[in-house]
DNA sequence: TGCATATTCAAGCAAACGATTGAATACTAG
DNA sequence: CTAGTATTCAATCGTTTGCTTGAATATGCA
């Protein structure tokens, strides 16, 4: 009887662990992180995690097996993909859990942007400021990720120019208008790039933080709330 | 430079990893669990989780290292606690995730009740309706757990008697009455026992599936939203 | 001061893990 | 059918991890 106990409590922990475990390893967690901003295939995401195509697969089929993600044959192709909503907020949790609690990450942060000679904080937005602002028709919201992401998904409203076709498309932007960048979110760093380039080129531009899965989460928990209030 | 970006990438995810790690082990989300029912010593913690003393005691020191939690020397004991209610949530979300993701959480868990010859969604109540049920009047509301976590936050207006006691003091119980029993959450079996202690002695009895800490987590939340709709 | 108790530390061992390599499989296009 | 490409599989190697054991440290109490 005890020992049924026992044995339920150590199974139902070793659940709980798989999907710990499946984040224990920081190239796993730069994969999720990748398959949060849309579905991939696993070239693709090798290449943006610098790992070998062979080891990209072996830390999928981990994800895989911890049904954190799921994958899909297209044809020559295999397309990995997040496997609900739910593991991105869990992937968001775990960064916020870090971002607040492990003094590390902010100095992490800070070492790489003094580094680069920019301030880091200074030009980062909030979401709720943008929202006014780009309600009032005061910014221009560029989505500086690869198209790919951006097809995947965006914040309403926003230009799409990849941060590596930045320099050569700069005479697509309006000299006048101040520019929000964004990108992955608070860790990725192209839109600190493409500000850095446009300052440079004498436009008015700052950061956005938040990436569009944060900012979708973020839409989604305000009208989640609304429809309860209203209901 | 591009070397310097894959640097702060590569620090930036392994800094998430120590989280991913912290929770990657079985014994250390068991341990993560109870220390979010209230803080508690080395040994205790040891006895419950049904680990040697320094096995716990190394545990804890990397749950510690990932910040997940802190300890403070209290006499001749270690008080070991929760850095932030924030951790808590973290945990909930994992045990979410693999509720909703893993189906074998949900097997584990039948075969366990199917084994003891007990109905377990069946009795089970919603935190909705006890509420409603509470404010009537109509239940009483049993906490099961060891008087220490009962002391460290329970739901307001529960009774407290610990499973191991509960068949001495059932006469301190009313016969009317139904009762309501809760432990620590959906995967602590204690409560079940309490409902089947209760029913084969002719009262009427059921289970909450969640804890106090899933409780107030609701509290909270529900609170917020309050307060964000009326201001 | 010295004994008892709670906790941590240190060493050792088997198992699991992450990365690498090279081969195998599955699909497409010519 | 064959060549080429994307992905997985299998074997190997050095590291890390979790657990055990026994000793060391620290605090409280007689």
């Amino acid at each position: 009887m005890a020992t049924s106990h026992r044995q339920f409590k150590d199974r139902i922990y070793e659940q709980f662990s798989r999907i710990g475990k499946a984040v224990s390893a920081p190239k796993r967690i730069e994969l999720l992180d990748l398959l949060c901003q849309g579905p991939r295939t696993v070239e693709s995401l090798a290449q943006q995690a610098s790992l070998s195509v062979a080891n990209a697969s072996q830390h999928l089929r981990v994800l895989r097996a911890a049904r954190l993600i799921e994958s899909e044959k297209q044809g020559l192709y295999v397309e990995y993909r997040v496997a609900d909503v739910e593991v991105c907020r869990f992937f968001f949790a775990l960064r916020k859990l870090a971002d607040s609690h492990l003094a590390e990450v902010a100095q992490v942060t800070q070492t790489y942007f003094a580094q680069r000679g920019v301030m880091a904080a200074a030009s980062a937005v909030s979401g709720d400021e943008l929202l006014r602002r780009v309600r009032n028709g005061e910014v221009l919201v560029l989505d500086v990720r690869p198209e790919e992401e951006f097809r995947a998904g965006h914040i309403p409203g926003a230009r799409s120019i990849p941060i590596a076709e930045l320099k050569a498309r700069l005479r697509e932007l309006p000299r006048g208008r101040e520019i929000v960048a964004y990108c992955r979110g608070p860790y990725c760093v192209m839109a600190v790039d493409a500000v850095e380039l446009l300052r440079k080129h004498g436009y008015r531009a700052q950061r956005m933080e938040q990436g569009v899965v944060d900012w979708r989460a973020r839409g989604w928990r305000v009208e989640k709330e609304r429809e309860r209030v209203l209901s």
